[in-house]
DNA sequence: CTCCTGGATAGATGGGTGTCAATATAGATG
DNA sequence: CATCTATATTGACACCCATCTATCCAGGAG
């Protein structure tokens, strides 16, 4: 058992959003995506991590950003990890998230407008 | 005074979030166009605007979509084009909605990971 | 084994949110 | 004006969520 790549966007993959009107299946999983960013502290940890040098971090390094206890911070990466977006991993003392790009790419490419609709203004 | 485009996309612009990490203020912004499109109702409703024929549609045809009562849908309407997604235009008896291409594809933007990052298998 | 530290979990609480029924508004039509 | 239809607004209710404090678990150092 390798990886275990998040299932929730597997549904919600390849036709852009502005193609075709998305699926009640795959408006759910994508909605729990969007949920899991749809907070300022969640995107900013993801964007450290995402960010980071080599491509992971600790999460002593990420709790320091902020002014919120550490449970807070651990619930939130929690919500992260359990939306497929990160997995952490404990090393030692410490514990290192990393985040999974396939994911990101995969919204990314569903929010890309159809092409040469963007206004030219 | 043209179109008085999202404010809410414009601090939030162009960096991925991959690159660098995100400022507090870029990522409430953000926050507020990701949770505009955290509920599988809105996702739905952007995606059958942005596909639609003429990039515009009448709540008369999204509304049947659903089996949800029409003050439900004003209501995810309303969130959509407060967060600067969309705007209606009444027109006659009907009012017709399109999408602001171009912040999704801002929002796509933020979202593609590091050039090369992506994983190939 | 004992203690300390990094991180996660559990439970509580205040504020936010999706939904509905009831009501209001804007245009069209008679 | 009176009336009908298409949306929007209001107010209520149940549920969800971000945060905290208190507690627990896992590893490393004496």
């Amino acid at each position: 058992m390798p990886k275990q790549l998040p299932i929730v966007a597997m549904d919600a993959c390849c036709s852009p959003l502005a193609r075709e009107p998305l699926s009640e299946g795959q408006a759910v999983e994508l909605s729990k995506l969007f949920k899991a960013m749809a907070d300022p502290v969640r995107l900013r940890l993801l964007s450290m991590i995402a960010s980071h040098a080599g491509s992971e971090a600790c999460v002593c390094d990420l709790a320091d950003a902020f002014d919120l206890t550490g449970p807070t911070i651990s619930h939130h990466l929690k919500v992260l990890r359990e939306a497929g977006l990160i997995t952490g991993e404990r090393r030692g003392t410490w514990v290192y998230y990393r985040v999974h790009p396939e994911v990101l790419a995969r919204l990314s490419a569903v929010l890309v407008p159809s092409e040469s609709d963007a206004v030219s203004a």
